[in-house]
DNA sequence: TTAGCGTCCGAACGTTCGGTTGCTATAGTG
DNA sequence: CACTATAGCAACCGAACGTTCGGACGCTAA
């Protein structure tokens, strides 16, 4: 990294920084995230660092939305295209297994683990955690909802229900990536979310549940 | 807590440290669990605390003895006298869900939490997680078979799949009382492991799935 | 009575933490 | 060209970290 750099590359030093950031964070966590360590890496100072940020929690904030950007790329935005309801709510688990499987994060799932490391310490970092979670949440609702509407899903659905057991499913295949590295980890996912979204053809007998 | 204490006595203070350590730990996490936050809340010196442990790694394990001490005698001990199969399988995954929403450890499941905190880095502190939750994966598989044999679960039921699903189900029930802190998740929960492990009388057609 | 063991203390160790301060060198602005 | 804003550095701060060490004490056995 050279000695000094304008305004502009100074984006890019804040960007890298970040980058990295989120390296780190994925597998040490966002308080095992420490600013020495960063520094360097990057082959900065501490002070030129926490110049981008003021504080490590404002950093810690940063690297929560850098996180997200690139979980919304890799897990919603390849879905958007698709049609909603039933069809996007298969698409978008497919790509949340992918995600997982392909270790997108080195660390797993960024906010399953950010929220298990502050859910029990109040403050922004886990407001934030907390309020992608529930904006992540909505979205699922919405489509299941929307699912259930068009008939794709049986009609006494409970959206809220469906959406917690598939929440369940991709924090088992988490756990089971990361702890057990177990390769099956992904086709028991797989297996479970094609048997809990199994389309419900409108005004048709429900057929003898092959398992 | 007395200055000085005989040898006799000593095992005490070790029971005590331990307790304290569950407490700390379950929030802060094994890592964030520190010899001198321990000494000052038991008015104890830091080379005292760490004279019975040796290291904070030795701590550490002997915390997730502790830890597994409690899990056991309040998941797994009421159901021992349950009958093996399917009925011991409702029973402990009742035992679960209540250990969950009593918080048994004020942070949520002692292990799922140590599992997120410790599976990205080696050593004997991740190895005995992994142990830990083989093991009790191993028992859920064993009254999975029993339940099969029985035939009170689905001939065709892969144990693997189903003790995936299940432990999904406890780990977003987790996940939802203690970041959300949503007083339906208990219910979700029930309700999914109700469907899970609907019986499955022998010989006789799947009733018409009430859904 | 005394030797010895185990418990625990108090102090210090080297390291790392997040954060602050004073400064230099540069880019952009007039 | 002079001036301001800022990116970044080097040095440093107080606090907390895990760990080590010598010694003081209470108990038990010889």
């Amino acid at each position: 990294m050279s000695p000094r750099r304008s305004a502009a590359e100074a984006r890019d030093t804040r960007s890298a920084i970040l980058d990295r950031s989120v390296a780190i964070a994925s597998t040490e966590g966002l308080e095992g995230l420490t600013i020495g360590r960063l520094a360097t890496e990057l082959g900065m100072s501490k002070s030129g660092v926490l110049g981008h940020f003021g504080s490590k929690e404002a950093l810690q904030l940063a690297v929560l939305d850098r996180a997200g950007e690139i979980f919304r790329a890799e897990v919603w935005t390849p879905v958007v295209s698709v049609t909603p309801g039933l069809a996007r709510l298969r698409a978008v688990c497919e790509t949340w297994i992918s995600y997982l499987e392909r270790a997108v994060f080195p660390g797993g799932c960024f906010f399953v683990a950010a929220a298990h490391e502050f859910d029990g310490r109040p403050g922004p970092v886990r407001d934030a955690v907390e309020g992608r979670f529930d904006a992540w949440r909505g979205r699922l609702l919405k489509e299941t909802r929307r699912a259930v509407e068009a008939g794709d899903l049986p009609a006494g659905t409970d959206p809220g229900q469906l959406v917690f057991e598939l929440m369940g499913l991709l924090m088992a295949l988490n756990h089971t990536l990361q702890l057990h590295h177990d390769p099956n980890a992904a086709g028991h996912a797989r297996r479970a979310v094609r048997t809990r979204l199994a389309a419900h053809p409108p005004a048709a007998r429900p057929q003898p549940a092959m398992k």
